[in-house]
DNA sequence: TCAAAAGTGTTTCGGATACACCCATGA
DNA sequence: TCATGGGTGTATCCGAAACACTTTTGA
């Protein structure tokens, strides 16, 4: 798939006709989360000699707000066919306080919609792309200021992870295939912030019929070997179509 | 406030010049429910010669989508100040299958925010606008056919208002100020599609903190008068700020 | 041999569910 | 007087929460 900027060879040639190829006032914002040692983290991209913010794109004269998030994704983490959900839209008219570029195309005002998407840390090599000079992960309760209203966005993003464990399971694209019982553990504990009964914890996620617990065990680490986890596809897609009753 | 469709004169001059007022390709769509005779409505409008829809609005430069929404709602119903929420945003590139006015403003691609709100049907007055020659109350279970997507819509509306049931109270804004348990039953019942029991729901909405019982009972009706209850405004808003935990 | 992590099972408790009896009213 | 709807209380059950002991491993 096409890089949206790649549309254009210059930032000036996208201020003055955006409008050719995107929706004017329409943008999606995308909030990328991914764990790693034991910590939740964002997905953040810095505007050349500018602020922080959220990995973002518009929509395309063909395109559905959702493939628009996708396209987004995938040309900042490489990554197709992850988990992603629309969340909620934010139309404030004054929401991109100290936006510049009056007058172009790109400095009108956008309503955003946000999405937010859970991928694997290690399957990502983060790039920034012609607007951005730098692109990284930033642990969720140590987000830098972001530019207009990002940093809402992100907390809304993460409030919405949260409400989602109650009907639905998370772990897949999050965690890399084979994990262990712990590390799901420390996943939701991560999300939630706050700790959980060990064994209180695996009787849940058992019960949930989404796992399969395989022959090995990890090794290699200090003390006792715990066992490898993958989840069961069919049944894990099932769950998040479903929905299930659980409570944190 | 004044009617967005009266900002224009006429249709035609509408189509010429939305993009002066309106921010284009972005609208907002409004689910009104509402309670009557136990059962659950839906306001809808009918195009002149045409097919039946949402109300709906565009969304002017310097306003908010809620605000926009809110204008929506009162051209509509004539009701201020009730609830109203943003459930989701809807993007396919063919969403308005069927649309008309090809090359006008309001022909272009249009994706839209859908809200939906809980009103007092009986303070409601309905009235068509501009475009439509109707505007009436529907059963939720006996919608006509809708242009576009906007069953869909209606169904994901539904569905948003029965999820928000498990953490938020309801019935303010959808009851008269005064009403009785069974008529607080009733319209549970009738959102969640399913018959309760009666001790264990008026045990459950006591617990909830948020009803006030009258003096007063019911009288008039046959059979043994039923007490009046009304909502204790500060912990009803409270409840649905904070959200609650119920299960249905 | 010991500290630290992991595997597993039992008890307890509270909230949801199921259920029954009495009361008021108009027909 | 009786059918219908409304008010209230109690027993039960299931799932969540609290909790303890054993096993493995490298240091």
């Amino acid at each position: 798939m096409a890089r949206s900027k790649a549309d254009f060879t210059s930032l000036q040639e996208f201020q003055e006709s955006g409008d050719r190829v995107y929706l004017s006032h329409l943008s999606v914002d995308c909030v990328i989360f991914g764990f790693h040692e034991n910590s939740l983290k964002v997905l953040l991209l810095k505007w050349k000699n500018g602020p922080w913010c959220l990995p973002g794109g518009f929509v395309k004269h063909k395109e559905s707000i959702d493939q628009s998030a996708i396209r987004t994704l995938k040309e900042r983490t490489g990554l197709a066919e992850i988990f992603l959900k629309q969340f909620y839209a934010f139309g404030d008219p004054d929401r991109e306080k100290g936006k510049r570029h009056e007058g172009t195309w790109i400095g009108k005002r956008f309503v955003t919609i946000g999405y937010y998407a859970l991928v694997d840390y290690s399957q990502v090599f983060p790039e920034p792309d012609l607007l951005s000079s730098e692109c990284k992960w930033w642990d969720v309760d140590n987000v830098p200021e972001l530019i207009y209203d990002h940093n809402q966005i992100m907390s809304k993003a993460l409030e919405a992870l949260r409400l989602s464990l109650n009907d639905h399971p998370v772990g897949y694209n999050l965690l890399p295939e084979k994990f262990t019982m712990p590390q799901l553990q420390k996943l939701y504990e991560t999300i939630l912030n706050e700790a959980l009964d060990r064994r209180n914890f695996q009787k849940q996620m058992i019960s949930l019929d989404v796992l399969i617990r395989l022959k090995e065990r990890k090794t290699g680490g200090a003390h006792k070997a715990p066992f490898l986890y993958r989840f069961d596809k069919r049944k894990y897609d099932k769950a998040m179509k479903q929905g299930l009753r659980l409570s944190f």
